[in-house]
DNA sequence: TGTTAGCACTCTTAAAAGATGAGTGCTAAA
DNA sequence: TTTAGCACTCATCTTTTAAGAGTGCTAACA
């Protein structure tokens, strides 16, 4: 049977399209008379029923009730995204929205993200999330101690990617500024250029080697540590908690707490945006989910890049009722876009 | 008539506590014969029916409709807030909670704020906002200046109150970085203990004269300004968004909605705050808002000081059927405590 | 053989009608 | 002044009814 290898004709295939295309618009389950009238498709209802059923079978859609309209499967919905999906390049009008908005509102890199999460969630009116670059990918620049007051100093680490994290120590015993000094200039010349992740396997042991006392190696080691542990993790920003309620699906409140809470578990959501890392747009479906939670969500993840480097990750979260084309090619452009303001931090 | 100075007497007083008493617990309006039940006020349903009656021709109480119990006034809480409130201090456990929550997360001085919106939120089930001090009334400890490359430093700015902020800098054309750190030495010795918000006005003259060089002393103002600049701003944290979803009067998820728009008008949420600016605890019920937004939700506000000095303040925002007592009696606890924590970061 | 019209049937949703019950207000008696 | 009793009001819950959208199947048609 040739027909096993394209199993659905292009019929079935305009059939099918039709009523996620029209599923996504009105969020109401569709039936073959209201299909018939909006879409052209040259048939009559009754055809177009038949095909239905014949896409119910093949377990593109799905019936809620014996009676009442089709709603598309999770295999539906992978279907439109492969290969059905009609490309809707993001707005000239949208662009220029988000230049203006990255313009006006972003300081510091850490806004970068806040207001890449929120420009995401007000456009596609769903949940966004974006994953900053881990700092152990990027590269140390220097360190540099800053008297306080007699007893501490303030540690400040920079990486290329223009991060800057501050830390006050306290200085040990006998120990003096000129020492933080002295140490500073040693570690800047062996670990310049090093990611701050190899920096913790090899390169302090050079260090020990030049410097020589040993009360000082130590707490210098555990200053890097710790001015290192800040910028280790990964931090998660989450936009749109509140455009979501404009979604049909979260008319519930029930449903509503359910996601918050959810969405609370931060080391959570981290790992599922670890794992849908790939290359470029990822597109995960309802059932397709691995965490019960999200099994009739659907998340939308992209990566981006900076000379070739991974950085992190940005994503659009929603009932798998979502436009998809929509938020592909906005994910698509936020992306290639973010990349670009992040290099106005990166020196 | 010498009723009308205390126009509720003792039996009035206490119907009127027990109706809402009863119905911060329920949030069903009370009706006479459920009173009689709980609470033994030792008269008949008949009776506590007229003194109801009485309580809100004087408006205590609320009819919804002709049938159904009754339902506290603004003035009715008011009342009760302002006398019949029984004390409900923090728990040990609670406060016990509190200490341990405070030690295992907080590392940085911004996440004392973030962390005791939630722990308030979490305590209460209610929304919490902390309004974290202006830089402007802290002292301006000190300004430092790090090389980054042949045109850039990074300006470390440090408050008395352990807040460190950095930004990079362009150097303007033809200044080398020792010009900088001179610069820094003459603002350093200028400056130091000045409150920020003083720097801006006066201080800077000084420096003037002792900056010989008229475009390095533009560069410094302007550094200066941009290093405090990003400091300025109170800055605003918001908790329990999702605990408040626990409260009934929000399972309607349009009232969510618009709580949540409002909410995210961060100005606007900063001016109430400062306008409840007050010493020690306030409450402004229902009515008593002057914002329309909040006819109908209460506000609890709390302002912790240091040293005498106003640092900020901590509210607790919620529907007008709260729970006084605990709100009460937790933000002042978390006041005192607040105060205490952000010590153990400054020196 | 694929397509279509027709029709019985299903099931949801909305509206109407009734039943229940909590609560009030008033009157009259204690 | 307090209380019992009773008629009355409304919200709410359940049941009933009606309407409408949609399906599935059969038979006719091109």
């Amino acid at each position: 049977m040739p027909e096993k290898l394209y199993e659905l004709d292009e019929r079935k295939q305009r059939v099918l399209k039709a009523v996620i295309d029209d599923y996504i618009e009105s969020a109401e389950p569709v039936g073959s008379r209201a299909l018939a009238r909006k879409h052209d498709l040259g048939v009559s209802p009754a055809t177009i029923r038949n095909e239905m059923a014949d896409l119910e079978m093949l377990g593109y859609l799905q019936h809620l009730h014996t009676s009442s309209g089709r709603v598309p499967s999770s295999k539906g919905y992978r279907f439109y995204v492969d290969g059905l999906i009609p490309p809707k390049p993001v707005s000239d009008e949208e662009k220029a929205l988000i230049d203006r908005w990255y313009k006006s509102r972003v300081q510091r890199i850490d806004q970068v993200f806040e207001e890449t999460a929120r420009l995401i969630s007000a456009i596609t009116k769903n949940i966004s999330l974006v994953l900053a670059p881990q700092m152990t990918q990027a590269q140390f620049r220097c360190l540099q101690f800053l008297p306080l007051d007699s007893r501490r100093v303030i540690t400040v680490l920079m990486t290329d990617a223009g991060f800057i994290e501050n830390k006050i120590l306290e200085m040990p015993d006998g120990a003096e500024f000129e020492d933080f000094q002295r140490m500073a200039a040693v570690i800047n010349e062996n670990l310049a250029g090093h990611t701050l992740k190899s920096i913790e396997h090899h390169a302090l042991a050079q260090i020990r080697d030049e410097i020589r006392d040993e009360g000082l190696y130590d707490s210098a080691l555990s200053i890097i540590q710790r001015a290192l542990d800040s910028g280790k993790q990964e931090r998660l920003y989450l936009g749109g908690t509140t455009k979501m309620l404009e979604q049909p699906e979260y008319h519930d409140v029930e449903k509503v707490k359910h996601m918050l809470m959810t969405l609370e578990e931060e080391e959570l959501m981290k790992d599922i945006l670890r794992a849908h890392i790939g290359d470029g747009l990822e597109v995960t479906i309802g059932q397709e989910n691995e965490d019960s939670h999200f099994k009739d969500s659907s998340i939308i993840t992209a990566t981006y890049h900076l000379d070739g480097e991974l950085l992190g990750t940005i994503a659009v979260l929603g009932p798998t009722r979502m436009e998809y084309a929509k938020a592909m090619s906005l994910l698509e452009y936020m992306n290639n876009n973010l990349t670009n303001v992040i290099k106005r931090f990166h020196w």
